[in-house]
DNA sequence: AAGAATATCTGGTCTATACCAGAAAAATCT
DNA sequence: AGATTTTTCTGGTATAGACCAGATATTCTT
């Protein structure tokens, strides 16, 4: 039983097998929401392999959202994703200005990161270019209204804070401290691809950095 | 050999002693980005754990973002992270309007989610409040200049939207399409507590959703 | 010196087993 | 019936081995 299968090499690992059948079972909605998934000692028993190897099936359909752990309870389904309607969204901002809407904007974080490949594409610059990430919340008539985190080209960002710059910034320091937040800033991450990470030196799905 | 040390219970698991001791050795600079973390078995010996609990503790570092793997090379340092300088940058588009800076706006991809903690507690509302995530990108001179993602109070942004909604959007779908995108949407994610993912029927550090 | 064969690294996968502690259900005792 | 104990679940940690295949360094050949 020590000797692996040596019929068939360079085929998918073991656990990942398992992954499919688990991921089947949970898209194809034969377990519903919330609902407990075999044990790892039962996926083992079901599958004869070893409670590892279970584990590291069950870990891994974790590790893509379909499943969560409660310790010592079992692992259990996740809710299914939200869709995505694709609204008509646009431009809020220009348009409240031009109907004179009551709206403040004020920054709560910004640092500097460099442009990733997805970014890089969308934005038509060179991977690693250098970007400015500003986190922004906007008010109107007073309250909250929305978030924002955008992520601007540096170069190009000059141009644009020439003209204000100076009055925007302690005014944005005074709003914002109402809110408690000081310690508190919004994280953001996204998974890094195979290739990025290595070119990165990170590891995949690794986010880039954290703001404290 | 087979007996757990029983003399102190309770106490952090072992391969987690291993991670804070590599994780010294990274932040303390005495291994340099990109240079090798020691092999799994190197650790197994060096601190007389078996190969797998040394592969946990690296597994460890690594999820922690100090390290990435170069499969069958070895485990190096992940060069440092980025300080993020806070920059005085605000509301670009209002003066951005106001100086008559040439500047259009596209939606790129929206989607609905609620707000979990972090936003909550920014945004001044429940946790789970229905919030519309958008992703704009902003165009000078017809030359894209940042992209930015936020997230609305679905609520309140109705009262926002009903001024302009109808032009806006075959408007951004034209300008979009020679960015070549169709497929590829920004994708983002933010970590989930422990406790926030218990609550969300998730994982922990998973994201809630990806747009495709 | 240049190229091929070999030995030795590495992480990736896997087994079979063990003990722990929290959670929960079942059995037991009031 | 209600409270208490016990048993049986669960995942979490850990061991000590094993084989695989890619990457690399070494050695041996030509």
């Amino acid at each position: 039983m020590l000797r692996n299968d040596k019929t068939h090499r360079a085929s998918a690992p073991r656990f990942q097998q398992i992954v499919d059948r688990l991921r089947d079972e949970i898209v194809g909605g034969r377990l519903p929401q919330h609902s407990a998934l075999p044990s790892e000692r039962a996926v083992a028993d079901q599958h004869g392999v070893s409670r590892m190897t279970a584990r590291r099936a069950l870990e891994a359909v974790e590790a893509e959202g379909l499943a969560y752990t409660a310790e010592r309870k079992g692992r259990f389904v996740s809710p299914p994703r939200l869709n995505y309607p694709v609204s008509s969204m646009a431009n809020f901002l220009t348009d409240a200005e031009e109907n004179g809407v009551d709206l403040e904007v004020e920054v709560i974080a910004a640092r500097a990161c460099s442009a990733d490949a997805a970014m890089a594409r969308v934005l038509c610059v060179a991977e690693g270019e250098a970007l400015s990430e500003v986190t922004r919340l906007f008010l109107n008539g007073g309250h909250a209204t929305f978030l924002e985190t955008e992520y601007v080209i540096a170069e190009r960002s000059d141009q644009l804070l020439k003209a204000h710059d100076a009055t925007s910034k302690p005014l944005a320091e005074q709003r914002f401290s109402p809110f408690g937040h000081d310690a508190d800033i919004v994280i953001r991450m996204r998974p890094l691809s195979a290739a990025e990470a290595e070119l990165l030196g990170l590891s995949a799905n690794q986010a880039g950095i954290e703001a404290e």
